[in-house]
DNA sequence: CGTTCGGTTGAGCTTTGTCAAACCGCGTGG
DNA sequence: CCACGCGGTTTGACAAAGCTCAACCGAACG
């Protein structure tokens, strides 16, 4: 099963024409090296990419040399949604890792909705969610202390990749530096290895190199002030209703059963 | 012609239907007072809200007391959008002013995406502007020390100031405090002053009390390393091609010409 | 007129950044 | 196999930015 319709299940039950749908957003794959950069900020921006495998991350560079870094992609997640309203890129999509991605152009992206409409949902519900991802980084960078940000990155993180994998590790092998983690939360790279080395004081990690344990979650959660509702979406208000099978015509789209 | 429709014929020509269903969105204004909240952080958000008048702001409290303002609503927006894939609000949303909004139910809003595909797009676009927004806001709280911060603050509100009335007066008339704009910015309502005074020294702005004249915006907007570019979408991507008249089917161009 | 809210300003303190040096682990080439 | 160098981490000393507290001011409003 394709990547995007195993991370996509979590959300909708899909059709088998969706499922088929969403192969198309997959049948282009392209691997990148670690570090290779997709696309730059100001370029154009006609595609978007499913990360298949390995973690993708985007940044702004500022003029004067620093760089906030905005969001960490995991497989499963649509990079570069965003753009889909703009023509040049707002930022620039980077590989953590060595990775392995489908770009697909966004003008196509009409077309897939038009054949169904529980996908533009889905699509409009993965905006809104990266909306509210956003929105909680926002929080995490304005309010709150060095290691209060530290902690709520790495809650959020773990939190992430154990929906992933549907497993449970309180180990998390960071392949990003410290350099970047602190260009995530608005801090130099030394002050981040201090706020690592209090979390570590305070007995709620440890941490040694690129590889932090968490030894005690609930505290670290509450320090972070992480409440992860802001990762739960409301699937109730996608529609339910599956596609409209062959011969019957849909409610406001005439003639969908056309493509089916 | 309605606050909204006038708003988004700057993204869109509408067709008469298109005018039609978007009036549905302000057939329920309603008066709120300056700083009453429409909705608590983690109430039900089962509405989102067009604003015809005043200003909106969201914003999230911390356990500590301190609080994150997100986002300043302007007339045209649309406020709560995000919460379309949340049972709860992710945020507090309150009058800045006096206000008027019109809430609409979000359930309602896949009949209207239903009725034409291309008001679902401009949606889509909103939902994007947002994040573009958001990412902003995250650059601005990230990278910059406090007058640049609130330099970015300034020209941001400037430029959309001016885009909504189509008139650049270089006096901001701020209805906002300085502690808020502190909150904003992640700063100290003391430093958000002395900031102020800091920009008022580089013969940037002239300001007293709650108003602000801009002396020098090319000035301030190198110092924010303001870039419009994220107020500008790329409005080539939405669909054209106005809503299916009766009758006939619609994909593609057919017809674009009957209502424009 | 008195109260209240927000703006202004100063003094001292805390957090975070900067710079610099040492260190560690790993891959590479001799 | 070993020496070297590179990228990243760790630690210390010091500087800068921003925060807190506290006092005062001035305008708006009952």
């Amino acid at each position: 099963m394709s990547c995007l319709v195993s991370h996509f299940r979590r959300y909708i039950a899909l059709s088998e024409r969706e499922k088929e749908l969403l192969q198309a957003l997959e049948e282009d794959p392209r691997s990148y090296r670690r570090k290779a950069t997709l696309r730059r900020e100001g370029e154009p921006a006609s595609t978007f990419f499913t990360v298949m495998s390995g973690w993708l991350y985007a940044y702004r560079d500022s003029s004067d040399g620093s760089r906030q870094v905005l969001d960490i992609y995991l497989p499963g997640q649509v990079a570069g949604l965003r753009e889909v309203a703009y023509q040049q890129s707002l930022t620039t999509l980077c590989a953590v890792t060595d990775a392995v991605v489908c770009p697909f152009p966004k003008a196509r992206l009409t077309e897939l909705f038009d054949e169904s409409r529980r996908l533009n949902d889905l699509f409009f519900l993965f905006l809104a969610r990266e909306n509210a991802l956003l929105v909680e980084r926002i929080v995490n960078l304005g309010q709150k202390s060095a290691p209060e940000k530290l902690a709520h990155f790495l809650v959020e993180l773990q939190y992430r990749l154990s929906h992933l994998n549907s497993e449970d590790s309180d180990v998390i092998r960071l392949p990003i530096s410290q350099e970047m983690i602190g260009d995530a939360l608005g801090l130099s790279a030394v002050h981040v290895n201090r706020s690592l080395k209090t979390l570590q004081g305070l007995r709620l990690i440890e941490q040694h190199r690129s590889e932090v344990r968490i030894l005690d979650a609930a505290g670290l959660t509450r320090l972070a002030a992480f409440n992860p509702s802001y990762l739960n979406e409301d699937h109730d208000w996608l529609r339910i209703d599956p596609v409209v099978p062959p011969g019957l015509n849909g409610n406001g789209a005439a003639l969908r059963s056309s493509a089916l």
